[in-house]
DNA sequence: CACGAATCTGACTGGCCGTCAGATTCTCCG
DNA sequence: CGGAGAATCTGACGGCCAGTCAGATTCGTG
């Protein structure tokens, strides 16, 4: 089912190789986690899994390539969000089941966060590959609220005004960029539970309509 | 007014040091528009001014220092947004008022997008100085829409859910963050009218209530 | 166990960082 | 106008990391 993994000149590598190339993989989340992009060096990644920089090469182009591979790994990740998303959210459970879909985010987005920043900023930066990645991560989730707003405004519960792509991709936008505020807004007395209450509402609110 | 600039080891500087500083500055904010953080080198700065390496490292510690004053002049370029933000917005002119608003903000982040994408990937890789430069901006913005919140809780129009600084904090991070969609977004059919226009209803909705 | 294929690595070149001692330019007094 | 001293700039260097390549090591198989 999935490409057959392949080293930098093209060859399909065998077991010794990929569990090599997963170390590398591994030992590069974990330095991105302690250290932050900035300080990523190819020296310490092979240094992390005790082998040498020649052998990390065989298998990345560069550090760039190593981190997408995990973007890419990311997005297989972020699938099953999708599951919480459909357009029979009902006025009646529409919290309970915002809830649901804000925690399983929150959840992914803890677990991945090292890698979907330095994936966001990459993409920014107006990276192609790293584009590629974040559409395809995003849509994901934008089509399922998409489709839930466009029911609302077909339904006269929601205004006109509201794209229902834009608006899928706001909600998008809203959430992510606010975990990433997390730990400064602590400090103002926001806690996470706040933080997730006030995501609930707001999704609740612009969805259904209020 | 301003606390006299400095070079790195202490000293108060000249017209002539004051005028390589802002070289140096200017520079930076070219490449990092240009070619993004992960490209740039001092090497590049000082080529880009016509001067030495060691020139730089009189005026800055690092690149990051160079980053951080850009950071620190942006907030002062944020300070006229606030003045879009009280609590008078009312059910009648909530379209328009939000719409000054949210124009101004587009504008703004369109001027510093380079600078402050940066300030924000250092802030949440847990830079103590990027973290305060950031926190002091947004919090401009989100001060100004929390008493808004406030305000609209306390009339009973919006539900006691509605944390106001979370709120206000949920609002800054969907824009902010959208507007760094655009590119891809105009893709998939989402101009930058349909963009504004959906933030103007979410933000009125969210803050007077529907 | 031997041999070809797969995988790994030592060693090297080139480039950038950050520093320091000394060169250059400015200021201002006599 | 001349020159001393302060302010500013820079050439040159050691150290570290990126990325490459030829050759060493390990593996699988008959």
């Amino acid at each position: 089912m999935p490409n057959k993994v392949r080293s930098v000149d093209g060859r399909v590598i065998g077991s010794r190789a990929q569990a090599t190339r997963r170390r590398l993989l591994d030992a590069t989340e974990k330095l991105l986690e302690e250290q932050g992009v900035f300080d990523l060096r190819v020296v310490d990644i092979t240094r992390e899994v005790g082998t040498s920089a020649a052998t990390f090469y065989q298998y990345f182009n560069d550090a760039d390539a190593a981190i997408l591979a995990l973007a890419e790994e990311a997005v297989d990740a972020e699938r099953p969000l999708v599951d919480h998303l459909h357009p029979a959210w009902t006025p009646d459970d529409v919290e309970s089941r915002a809830q649901a879909f804000v925690d399983a985010y929150m959840a992914y987005w803890d677990e991945h966060a090292a890698v979907l920043r330095i994936r966001n900023v990459k993409a920014e930066e107006g990276d192609r590959n790293f584009r590629a990645v974040r559409s395809q991560a995003n849509l994901l989730v934008i089509d399922g609220i998409q489709a839930m707003i466009a029911d609302g405004v077909a339904a006269g519960r929601l205004p006109r005004t509201l794209d229902p792509f834009t608006t899928g991709a706001a909600l998008v936008a809203m959430i992510e960029r606010l975990l990433g505020f997390q730990n400064e807004m602590s400090k103002r007395g926001s806690s996470r539970d706040s933080i997730r209450d006030t995501l609930v509402t707001l999704l609740s609110r612009t969805i259904v309509g209020s």
